[in-house]
RNA sequence: GCCUCCGUAGCUCAGGGGUAGAGCGCUCCCUUGGUAAGGGCGAGGUCAUGAGUUCAAAUCUCAUCGGAGGCUCCA
């Protein structure tokens, strides 16, 4: 028996006895209640991450533990293979993206297994395979069949670095969420997934426990608006321009029409005189990339089309512009202008010099409203004047039908004919077509105008591998003659599907991934579906977890889980809201930042000119230590831009200009030295290489072993936060392990137990499991680890203390070690080996809390005057209420206080979940 | 600008009307045949600030300040 702790001696041995003796297969049995935990797949970029160490253990400890509570747990992996990085690394490093991806995922797959985790390999699902992409090109094929999937022209955002579109979550600030490169939009027909139709079923988050913070993300996101549609006329050609307002209220105070620069109409109403510069104004507006458009108080512009258009409430004639601040994207892209109300169309309004009416005046306001004279739109509550037979209706904060004036204007407007209620989103269909090689083919022929789908038979439609990278970006599908050429008539579709595609149904291959006649096996999915928990990160929010909620109601309704329904019936089970969503807890973990890394400490010498000191001598000293009488400029080094280096002089920053051929002295670093090696102040943030502070996984389990990492990344973040590396902490979790390993090793004392102290370590025990049952229910792993650590502790005492017999002590180690099993599933194995127990830990109960044992005997009552706690006196935890405020009132405080006088009242606190008793004296 | 979350010990975080807590770190002491270590004792906090509610506020309410994330010409 080993009296030492060394991880690396046991963590092999056992990763591979758990392989050899299946002990992570997961199979269906109906007898036993099911747990389908779920983390987010890796995309297999060749190196796994701290990140995914962080996302991934905690997971898996929270699966062990509910295995260990009786669960048949799921807890599969696979990997998101199709994407970009795979066709850069082809066209930069000549490697072919099949390569690249296997190399990887290789190699992901030994790094993955040297967490320990409970991966069920034999349900690996890998998204770039034929076998799993034939799947996602028969589920398109479905949503096809059933209208869910449409070819569509549309205004789409296109990266010219990437050469191809992509879809709005993907777009961020203007620019591609991958490169960061500027996204311009372009008129392209495209493939959708028509998303839309299902924003109001994925509003309604009942069903789900997920982060009130992602439910506000996707909410925000889908954007429902609600208000009326009308149609205003042209007066020439009474062309019909159809215009969404949130406030129908004030359709009397339109003043003009705004259409979007990109609007079909305005080729078509624009008179000869002012078709120039409406031309050159489309123009400038479509070279215009959304970063230039989205500039802050960008001052509003536009122009005249010179034609009116026909206000149908009013029949008023009104001025038609243009103007980018109308977007094509929203609503219909065309908007009635009420400046008096609507803050930008008061700003265009006084730009241009249009005409601002009031229709909404506030009630109890000092000053009427006047058009001419505001300084300001005013959105806020009052009636309606200038506004015909609405006049004095009133109008509120509310939105829609609970505001009295919308509700009566829209009512107005479907009795006349001239507009109705309606409800707008901010979402858009989904484009899934990516002018991309490495992605799954979409299944689609060309036959002239008409688009034919690809047989069942037939699929998948496979990636032939014979093909050209260019640098020219273009995916090589587009000039692959054997792929695209069916026949001299026909052309196969070369876009590829989206990869978010592939990731919103990886949850369902997992459960057969071997399946060759269906995309999953319906007695699989009737046993484990949904999902109980998934883990992962929250950039997914908008993107990853709105697409799969989509697809998993789609596939509901197209009646892909009809096989699935019938075999739960079949078993026993209530299939009622199983096939809605597709995962039912949601947490989201934070992110591991790099750690804060402190500036050197310089002395700068030179000569002083202006604000700025050119140095001709830099040198690097010990914290604080200035030589006496130095006047040059000196403190941390916090910031450097090539030469120039910002020093922090008790709180000052001073400018210091490094003259080219100044001495550089850095003790640490042997050798002539230059200004790149000063260090300079690394604030928390994201890990990346070019700031270089990412941390290697693998040489952490290799200095540390997997266990300590594995603790250390659920003790020291609040995990739903993450926070800065700090590997000077991994000691405490590895400490911990080391001493939890000795006091296994010492061996049961051998003498008599004393059945007060036997008794108290026992409570002890069972306060640790309510806690640490609490911090996996809750993922606060970190108070979990924390109270093991504090019951490590409490061990250690009990045993120098002594009167621990053989038997609680050796009862008392076999909870604790199985305690121990999720977190550190290695060292607990071999200690409960060690200490002659039947494999496998991992197989064993989860010990049970028992209130009764928990309980304490004695407690302290306080006795608190005037809220102030000022004794306390050992009495009997279930004390009565009439006792405790008599000995309170006996007690030396309350009689001081007191001085003889009666107390003007007292109140009785029980003690309650640990807490103690209390009475406070009202004096 | 709007929405959400968060400010507790040096650090990372629990708690959440009723005595201010944990781990790490730190001080001091012991060990010097576990030693690039081990053991023991201890110090550290106006719970961001201000007001209100209450017998009692770190905890509830409001305001202010500070931090993180998301959305943003959304008609």
């Amino acid at each position: 028996m080993s009296d030492k702790y060394q991880p690396h001696a046991i963590e092999v041995k056992w990763q591979r006895e758990w392989e050899a003796t299946e002990l992570y297969r997961s199979k269906v049995d109906w007898s036993k209640p099911k747990h389908y935990a779920l983390t987010m797949l890796p995309y297999p970029s060749g190196d796994l991450h701290i990140g995914h160490w962080f996302a991934m253990t905690p997971s898996d400890a929270r699966a062990r533990w509910m295995r260990m509570k009786g669960y048949n747990v799921l807890f599969p992996m696979g990997f998101d293979a199709f994407g970009l990085p795979a066709e850069q690394a082809a066209i930069s490093n000549n490697i072919h993206p099949w390569k690249w991806t296997y190399a990887n995922i290789e190699r992901m797959r030994e790094q993955l297994r040297s967490m320990g985790a409970m991966f069920d390999w034999e349900r690996e699902a890998i998204s770039c395979t034929p076998e799993y992409y034939k799947w996602s090109e028969w589920f398109f094929k479905k949503f096809y069949e059933h209208g869910l999937a449409y070819r569509g022209s549309a205004l789409v955002n296109w990266s010219e670095t990437l050469q191809t579109v992509l879809a709005n979550e993907q777009v961020i600030d203007g620019k591609d969420e991958r490169m960061g490169q500027p996204v311009v939009h372009k008129m392209m027909e495209q493939w959708f997934f028509a998303i839309t139709r299902y924003a109001d079923e994925l509003l309604n988050f009942k069903p789900l426990d997920w982060p009130e913070s992602i439910k506000i993300m996707q909410t925000n996101w889908i954007g429902r608006s609600e208000g009326a549609r009308a149609t205003f006329r042209t007066e020439v050609g009474g062309h019909p321009i159809e215009i969404y307002t949130t406030r129908p209220d004030t359709l009397w105070g339109a003043t003009f029409m705004v259409l979007a620069p990109e609007h079909d109409l305005v080729e078509k109403i624009t008179t000869e005189e002012r078709r120039p510069a409406v031309r050159a104004y489309v123009e400038r507006t479509a070279l215009e990339s959304e970063i230039e458009r989205m500039v802050e108080d960008r001052e509003k512009t536009g122009v005249f089309t010179g034609a009116f258009a026909i206000n149908p409430v009013n029949d008023e004639r009104i001025p038609i512009w243009i103007a980018d601040y109308v977007m094509i994207t929203y609503g219909t892209g065309a908007i009635m202008a009420v400046p008096a109300h609507d803050q930008r169309d008061f700003e265009f309004a006084r730009a241009q010099g249009l005409p601002v009416r009031v229709v909404i005046q506030p009630v109890d306001a000092a000053e009427a409203l006047d058009g001419d004279t505001m300084s300001a739109a005013y959105d806020g509550p009052g009636l309606m004047v200038n506004s015909d037979a609405m006049d004095g209706s009133e109008s509120t904060w509310d939105k829609g039908r609970k505001n009295p004036a919308i509700n009566r204007v829209i009512d107005w407007l479907e009795a006349t004919g001239k507009g109705e209620e309606a409800v707008n989103y901010r979402l858009r269909d989904w484009l899934i077509s990516r002018q991309r090689y490495w992605g799954s083919p979409i299944p689609m022929i060309f036959d002239g105008d008409a688009v034919i789908p690809v047989d069942d038979e037939q699929l998948p439609v496979e990636l032939p591998e014979d093909v050209d990278f260019m640098p020219t970006g273009r995916s090589p599908l587009t000039y692959h003659e054997p792929f695209y050429k069916v026949d001299e008539k026909r052309r196969r579709e070369t876009d590829t599907l989206d990869t978010f595609m592939c990731s919103s149904w990886y949850q369902l291959r997992y459960l057969s991934p071997e399946c060759e006649s269906a995309p999953f096996d319906a007695e699989e999915a009737a046993y484990w579906l949904p999902v109980d928990v998934y883990t992962g990160g929250a950039e997914h929010a908008v993107m990853h977890l709105l697409y799969t909620r989509f697809f998993t109601k789609a596939l509901r309704d197209i009646g892909l889980f009809d096989d699935a329904i019938e075999a739960m019936r079949r078993n026993g089970r209530d299939p009622a809201g199983a096939f809605d969503e597709p995962m039912t807890v949601l947490r989201n973990q934070g992110q591991v930042l790099g750690g804060e890394r402190q500036g050197d400490f310089v002395l700068c010498g030179g000569r002083q000119v202006g604000g700025r000191l050119l140095a001709e001598r830099v040198e690097v000293v010990e914290w604080n230590q200035v030589p006496p009488g130095f006047a040059g400029v000196f403190g941390e080094l916090a910031h450097r831009t090539e030469n120039v280096l910002h020093v922090d002089m008790a709180g000052i920053t001073q400018f210091v200009d490094v003259q080219p051929d100044a001495e550089i002295i850095i003790p640490d670093i042997a050798g002539e030295n230059n200004v790149n090696q000063l260090r300079h102040h690394l604030d928390i943030q994201r890990m990346s290489k070019s700031k270089g502070n990412v941390v290697n996984p693998d040489e952490l389990v290799a200095e540390y072993g997997a266990d300590a990492m594995r603790c250390y990344l659920m003790f020291n973040f609040d995990w739903q936060k993450g926070g800065p590396w700090n590997e000077n902490n991994i000691k405490g979790p590895q400490g911990w392990l080391g001493d939890v390993w000795e006091i296994a090793a010492a061996g049961a004392p051998s003498a008599p137990g004393d059945p007060s102290a036997e008794r108290d370590i026992e409570r002890k025990l069972h306060q640790t499991i309510a806690v640490i049952n609490r911090g996996l229910e809750e993922f606060s792993f970190n108070t979990a680890i924390a109270e093991q650590m504090k019951f490590k502790n409490a061990l250690k005492a009990a045993l120098r203390a002594g009167g621990i017999g053989a038997e609680v002590w050796h009862s008392v180690m076999n909870q604790a070690i199985r305690l121990l099993a999720p977190f550190a599933p290695h060292i607990a194995e071999e200690l409960w080996a060690m200490l002659g127990w039947e494999y496998s830990v991992h197989r064993q109960p989860w010990p049970e809390y028992d209130a009764e044992k928990a309980r304490e005997e004695q407690v302290d009552l306080v006795v608190m005057i005037n809220g102030k706690p000022r004794e306390t006196i050992s009495v009997a935890v279930d004390i009565a209420q009439e006792r405790a405020r008599e000995l309170a009132l006996a007690s030396g405080a309350a009689q001081r206080f007191l001085d003889g006088k009666a107390p003007r009242r007292t109140i009785f606190i029980p003690g309650r979940n640990g807490t103690d008793p209390k009475v406070n004296i009202v004096v």
